[in-house]
DNA sequence: GTCTATACTTTGATAGAC
DNA sequence: GTCTATCAAAGTATAGAC
C-alpha cells in the first residue's frame, strides 16, 4: 500500500516549509511533490494553508527532537552527544548543500510578526527542544539553574549556525559553534563539580 | 527638502524585509510604506524586487554593523562591548514587540536554496560581520587561530538567540546567549596568556 | 521623475461532477 | 476521496501621458 495522501501532503509540506520558507512556498507546489490534487488538500486540512503550517510545524518538529534524542541516546556521555549532534548537522549541510538545516527556523522568523497562530506552533516546538536538553543537562550533572541556560544557548549555536553555514556555504559556522557548546557545556559542569 | 524617494523606498524596504521576509513583502507594501509611486521603484530600480533586496541587504548589513562598532567603540573592553550588544539587542526585541531583530537573517534563511544572488548578498553581509569581530578579537588578544571561531560562535549565538527570542517572545534566549558569549571570549583570552 | 491605468502571472481557494 | 474547471484577489511589471 502506497503512503496515504494526507501523508504525502504533509511530508512535501514539511520539507518546503523547511527549504523555502511559508511565504515562498505554494499550494501548487506543494500538490505537485505530493502528486496529489488540489481538492484532496482542502479535503484533510479544511483551514488550507494555515492549517497545514502548523501541522507541518509541529509534526517535524518532533521528528528533529526524535532525531536528536537518538543521537544523544546513542553517544556516551553529554559532551560527546553535542558533538555529535552539531558534527551531523554539519554532514546533512554538505550533503544536501545547504538546504536540509533547522526544519522550522524560515518559517518562525517569517511569521514572527505576522502569524500568532504559526508563531505559537514554532514556540511550541522550540520550548519542547529547550526542555528536552534541560533535563539531559540536569542528569549530566549541572545545577538545575544553570542548567536552563545552557540549553538555550547551545540550540542557539545551533541555530545561529545553521543561518551562518546556509548563507557563506560552509560547514565551519556549524563545526566553530559545536566546539563552542561543547566548551561551554564542559564548564558548566566543572562549575557544578566544585 | 523631503528626504529623497530612492531612500525612502529603500528605507521602507530594510524594514518590511527585515520583519516579513523576502517571498512575505509585496512591492505594493513597500510603496505604500515609502508614499512613493510605482513608476519611482522601477526608475530607481530596474532589476525590480531583486535588485532592491540585494541593495537593501547590503545597506542594512552595513548599518547593523555600524550601530555594533560604535557599541564596541563604548565599552571599555571586548567582553563589556559583547555584553552590551546583546544587551542592546534584548532590549530593541523588547521594545519593538520582538520584531526588529537581525536585518536579514529572515532572507538569508528564505534565498540559501532559492536565489544566488541573493544568497551571495547576505554571505556579503555576515563576511564582513565576522572579520570585522575577529579584527576585535585578536586586538583582545586572542590568538588568530582561535580568533574566527570565537567570532563566528559569537555571532551564531546572536542569530540564534534572535532566533528563539522572537519565536518565544522572551528576551531570556538573548540575554542567556549574551553570558554564554562572553564567558567563551573570557576563556579564549585566559587561553592565549597561558 | 511622477502619475494613472493596465497587462500578465500566480496565488489561495471553491464548485460540482463522478 | 479525487477529478476538472474556475474564481477573485494579489503578485510583479510595463506603457504612455504629463
Amino acid at each position: 500500500m502506497a503512503t496515504d495522501t494526507r501523508e504525502r501532503i504533509l511530508d512535501a509540506s514539511r520539507g518546503l516549509f523547511q527549504r523555502r520558507g511559508y511565504a515562498g512556498t505554494g499550494i501548487k507546489q506543494i500538490l505537485a511533490e505530493a502528486d496529489a490534487a488540489f481538492a484532496s488538500l482542502y479535503h484533510f486540512f479544511p483551514g488550507g494553508k494555515d492549517q497545514l503550517a502548523a501541522e507541518a510545524i509541529h509534526t517535524s518538529g518532533a521528528m528533529y527532537q526524535q532525531l536528536v534524542e537518538g543521537v544523544f541516546d546513542a553517544a556516551p556521555g553529554l559532551l560527546a552527544g553535542i558533538g555529535a549532534c552539531f558534527a551531523g548537522a554539519a554532514e546533512t549541510l554538505r550533503a544536501t548543500g545547504y538546504a536540509d538545516a533547522c526544519p522550522i527556523a524560515t518559517v518562525a522568523l517569517e511569521v514572527a510578526s505576522t502569524d500568532e497562530a504559526l508563531r505559537q506552533a514554532t514556540a511550541d516546538v522550540f520550548a519542547s527542544w529547550i526542555n528536552a536538553l534541560t533535563e539531559r543537562m540536569v542528569s549530566a550533572g549541572v545545577d538545575e539553574a544553570a542548567a536552563t541556560d545552557l540549553a538555550i544557548s547551545t540550540i542557539a549555536l545551533l541555530e545561529g549556525a545553521f543561518v551562518l553555514s546556509r548563507a557563506l556555504r560552509s560547514t565551519e559556522p556549524m563545526t566553530d559553534s559545536g566546539k563552542t557548546a561543547i566548551e561551554a557545556a564542559r564548564a558548566a559542569i566543572k562549575r557544578a563539580h566544585s
